[in-house]
RNA sequence: GCCGAAGUAGCUCAGCUGGUAGAGCAACGCUCUCGUAAAGCGUAGGUCGUCGGUUCGAAUCCGAUCUUCGGCUCCA
């Protein structure tokens, strides 16, 4: 048999010959490293008899497989631990994810707290230093079922009831046997570092119904030195946290006598975000949009026309009664857009009609959720409804998909394509099913057509129609959603929409509901921490500060700040009584783009000392060419220089 | 909503096992007139998230509550 190697290298080997030994035969290092193999995209483990020509990585710490044999080990380590220190824990389950692992486990009637961390950690590197070996059993279900009935294991018997007989297996380390697919790694010789990161509460299978066991999150490394480089990341990206540089900023405010989830926009926020509308405003009216205002209450009958009450009732402010009618603060546009397009005749020479607006909405969000800006209970939508024929679907969803995709450009922002599409298994959609089929396929087409990379989510459609989210990741790598286009052929039907075609019969019109941004609130989160606070110029509140040397060049400096108030730029000068180096300090924490130092030499020549946030000093330049520099950096929409 | 953690000056934090609240930065005033990331001196600023309890005495111990943070669930 033959095993073809990721560099392409094939070797002819014997068949029954194991991960270990092909690393073996490679070089004693490799043997020595390895944690896994990958054959033909599947891990498994190294002691596993291979049986057939495949192509095989062997892995190691630097491959991503590797690692999450590493941590999927590392999570049975840590249930060993639990399971010396408290013996009548009953376990869940215990995976490896993205930057870890973790364990979900039941402690009863123990409230795990953080000060359990400190021995379950230290009883894991004990554990470790046992070299204990992961041992693979193969087991039959019925003795599955007696074994973990034994053990008392009750969440394991669930998962072995979900398990056909002949593909069960176990794994043992230690004192400890778990049901397991595996792979694992051969030893826990190799965890040497570990930190238990936090404690969170998480429903049994994802079920708020179900008991709620206690999960431990943790991350494991080879080396001591690579956990220590691993925190300090953590404390890095916890300084890009909008929370952090939104206060600091004077971006925005949460105050609690105002609401939760209720953010103040500061009038440095309010800049950013003013700019962002008028960058997208204008795109918009460049693609034939319109826009209109609505008012941020409804009447309920309106949401009941359009379905989203009583279906999102618990997740909407309670209406408001006022004298005999109901109104509730609208928690999305869509409908009183619907409203105004039934207000007239449409003809198919209107269509596609767009209609935009920046809605500000209100959602009932779950207290445990809020945060910062990216997740709050009054925002802004950059919301637009396109209104358009069947034939013309396809170009509409083009030109959203191009539009977000320039959004996401102009900040050289990296964003993933997720197709959300029903799940028939799910009862929560309206319409008929082959409007569902339809509008998926036209959106996997255009998808195709336009060579996205995406994934398709089954599931994670609205209840009125399938949609493509844009998903975005903050400084802590957590997944967001920004921008979404939905196809909607159910509001159509709900707001009995009609326009009259060029066959003189009345006809259905297909919905577009789409928002680049998503939310000016999070789509700002994001843009805080993708550019840490240092925003390109045309985004930023104060682009430039004006440093005399001494206030004898005062005059010259309030002249330039004039001048360049004058030309449009945001500026200020710095006249404090303080030497210019702390002036530089000052500017540099507020993440000003420029600073602009005006001394004699400044004042003879016309000229400005031009120094660039975090890069320095850039030289001398006559006050017009500097000018012209900065409004070309302006226009452009440049990102700032990248460096440090 | 649920699990865990945290709330002390505008910000960052100290305050050990209970004995009348402290620093740095910021703010304000004065002095210095200064060349690319912090000049010096001084002033002011807190009912220690809130309410209740234990105690001769509570920032400190106990309970409740509010808010924030990390997760779970949810997300039109």
């Amino acid at each position: 048999m033959v095993l073809t190697f990721p560099d392409g290298s094939q070797r002819e080997f014997k068949q029954g010959v194991t991960g270990f030994e092909v690393a073996q035969s490679i070089s004693p290092r490799l043997a020595r490293e390895a944690l896994s193999v990958t054959l033909n995209g599947k891990i498994r483990d190294l002691s596993a008899p291979i049986t057939e020509s495949a192509h095989i990585t062997v892995n190691k710490w630097d491959d991503e497989d590797g690692q999450q044999t590493f941590w999927h080990s590392s999570a049975h380590l840590l249930a060993e631990a639990v399971q010396e220190l408290f013996p009548e824990v009953k376990f869940g389950i215990g995976p490896p994810i993205s930057n870890g692992f973790y364990y979900d486990m039941d402690f009863g009637d123990y409230k795990v707290t953080e000060a359990d961390l400190q021995k379950i950690e230290s009883k894991m590197l004990e554990l470790a230093r046992t070299k204990s070996v992961f041992e693979r059993i193969e087991i039959s279900k019925s003795d599955a079922l007696k074994l973990f009935s034994e053990k008392g294991d009750p969440y394991k018997l669930d998962l072995i009831e979900g398990l056909e007989d002949g593909q069960i297996t176990l794994y043992k380390q230690g004192g400890f046997t778990d049901l397991c697919r595996g792979p694992h790694i051969p030893s826990t010789e190799p965890i040497k570092a570990i930190k238990l990161l936090h404690i969170a509460g998480a429903y049994w299978r994802g079920d708020v119904k179900s008991k709620q066991l206690t999960r431990i999150y943790g991350v494991t490394f080879p080396k001591k030195s690579m956990l220590d480089e691993y925190l300090i990341q953590l404390e890095e990206a916890k300084k890009r946290d909008h929370k952090k540089l939104g206060r600091e900023l004077g971006i925005y405010l949460i105050d609690s006598m105002v609401g939760r989830g209720l953010p103040l926009w500061l009038p440095n926020g309010t800049l950013i975000r003013r700019t962002l509308e008028a960058f997208l405003r204008e795109e918009q009216v460049r693609r034939g949009y319109k826009e209109v205002i609505t008012p941020h209450i409804g009447n309920l009958e309106l949401y009941k026309t359009s379905g989203h009450y009583p279906y999102y009732a618990d997740s909407q402010f309670d209406p408001i009664q006022v004298e005999d009618e109901h109104y509730m603060l609208k928690p999305m546009n869509c409908p009183h857009h619907h409203r105004i397009y039934s207000s007239s005749l449409r003809s198919y020479r209107e269509l596609p009609l767009r209609l935009a607006e920046f809605g500000t909405v209100y959602r009932y969000e779950q207290s445990g959720e809020l945060n910062g800006l990216s997740r709050v209970r009054g925002f802004t939508q950059d919301d637009a409804h396109i209104y358009c024929t069947h034939e013309q679907l396809k170009d509409e969803i083009k030109n959203c998909i191009d539009l977000t995709r320039f959004v996401f450009n102009t900040f050289d922002m990296q964003v993933d394509i997720r197709l959300s599409f029903r799940d028939d298994k799910k009862d929560k959609y309206g319409g008929e099913a082959g409007f569902w089929s339809r509008a998926q396929a036209e959106i996997n087409e255009v998808a195709d057509e336009l060579g996205l990379d995406y994934v398709i989510a089954p599931g994670e459609a609205s209840f009125y129609g399938p949609k493509i989210d844009f998903i975005i990741k903050d400084a802590l790598g957590r997944k967001w959603q920004v921008g979404t286009i939905q196809v909607d052929y159910v509001m159509p039907e709900r707001f009995d929409l009609t326009y009259v075609g060029s066959d003189n019969q009345k006809h259905r019109p297909v919905i577009i509901h789409r928002a680049p941004f998503g939310s000016m609130e999070r789509f700002t989160s994001i843009l805080i921490e993708h550019f840490a606070g240092d925003f390109p110029l045309w985004l930023s509140p104060v682009q430039m500060m004006v440093i005399p040397v001494s206030d004898q060049f005062a005059t010259t400096a309030t002249e330039y700040e004039l001048q360049l108030k004058e030309k449009g730029f945001r500026v200020e000068t710095d006249h404090r009584n303080d030497k210019i180096g702390a002036k530089i300090r000052d500017a540099e924490t507020r993440k000003i783009p420029y600073m602009l130092i005006v001394g004699e030499r400044e004042v003879e020549q016309q000229s400005v000392s031009v120094r660039r946030h975090r890069i320095g000093d850039l030289g001398s330049l006559k006050f017009s060419e500097f000018i012209g520099k900065v409004s070309a950096e302006v226009n452009n929409r440049e990102n700032p220089p990248k460096q440090k």
